[in-house]
DNA sequence: CGTCCACTTGACGCGGCTCAACAGCGGTGG
DNA sequence: CCACCGCTGTTGAGCCGCGTCAAGTGGACG
């Protein structure tokens, strides 16, 4: 049996997402398929145009999903975290990646083969219904974002992508909820599709409204 | 056996993507689960933050999907046509519909509980990846819609929006590709998330520019 | 023929972008 | 150790795209 050198345990992927339904033997069989890859901060795992074929999941660390433009701008899709997966397009049409895959710290994936993802599906229910469940929330969550793109002013999305964030770096204090930002305000520029100066403006509208609080070292208290 | 009053045949499920792949016996199984439901044109199938509960089908006719915003303002998701389909999300989380779905003219759907899906996906494996190939699609769609607000002017999308209108309603002629359009001025508006008047505005600017050529009764040349 | 609705067009305002200047801070190499 | 550089954040001036409001045209249809 493999052993994971990430996690030290003999199957780790139990601790992801889509594979934890799965049993202990059939767990063992992905283990068996699976290859994996380690990246440093900055390395690329796939670019725009490229033909992957595989079927990828993050095992550590994040990694960030993005577009870019021809006036060297970019969008930044989403962050892909412990569990999340991607390159589901490649399983059926032999497709271009539409966007880059970048390490934006020590990370590490779990790349199956697409005809094996396939033959997993039709072997095991269970791991169907995980993968349409996770997609179905990917569609959910990107329709939600697109109608607030298109209607909601840059204010209200900051406020919003500043609430989500601090459901995974906030801690509740007496004041309010309090975090220190995991992006810089270039980040979040590209992430809400906007410029680094324009983040910096709504924060301070934000402070001015009673919003929210701006302390030194990237540290906001949510109001 | 039922037989669909729709088209006439028994199996008229083997006109929809996601069924055909099926065979015979397993489609008369859908056939037996499914319950259809007619609309006429303007008519709601749900509404955004109702609870739905059932994977829904469309057999007939198109439908719209959009979100209302406070101000009065839509954006409009997609449109349905046969074969496509929507309410996966209800399908694992007791979860609020989130947008709102409208036929836009007379049309008809088959709806199936989630239950039943459910075990028609464990049951029938080339089902579950119909509808995995489905949700990719969508998936890269929304990430490629998505980009594309936020990073090219309204010209482009709109140009873009219309070669894709092509596909399904133009005629290819000496001229170029020759169009009527299917959408109202407002529509299209709502579908880029702008308003009909910088829709106007921005038809006429693809025409100086020799990009498309206007005509009456909403015919269109792309050049 | 009159009504209604889609579309057109202009004037004006505002949000976000661009460009530019500058301050703070951390990292690196001499 | 310090000087320097590059990256982050701040702030102002001016611009441009799209929204808003308002007036008006033209085509479809009862």
């Amino acid at each position: 049996m493999h052993s994971c050198h990430t996690c030290q345990a003999p199957v780790c992927i139990s601790k992801i997402g889509i594979f934890r339904q799965l049993t202990l033997s059939q767990q063992q069989q992905v283990i068996a398929n699976v290859f994996r890859k380690h990246y440093k901060k900055g390395e690329i795992v796939v670019s725009e145009g490229d033909h992957l074929n595989k079927f990828v999941v993050v095992s550590q660390g994040s990694f960030k999903c993005y577009i870019n433009h021809k006036d060297g701008k970019q969008k930044t899709l989403y962050y892909l975290h412990l569990g999340d997966f991607f390159g589901q397009q490649s399983l059926f049409d032999r497709i271009e990646n539409p966007y880059t895959v970048e390490a934006i710290e020590d990370a590490g994936v779990c790349m199956i083969d697409a005809t094996t993802i396939e033959s997993m599906i039709s072997a095991q229910p269970e791991f169907a219904l995980s993968i349409i469940k996770e997609l179905s929330s990917k569609v959910q969550s990107l329709e939600s974002e697109l109608s607030h793109v298109t209607l909601d002013p840059l204010e209200t999305r900051l406020s919003k992508l500043l609430w989500e964030l601090s459901k995974d770096f906030g801690v509740q204090s007496t004041l309010g909820m309090t975090m220190k930002l995991p992006l810089t305000q270039q980040e979040i520029g590209m992430r809400l599709g906007v410029t680094r100066e324009s983040v910096s403006r709504a924060l301070k509208q934000l402070e001015r409204t009673n919003k929210i609080k701006l302390y030194p070292n990237k540290r906001v208290i949510l109001l």
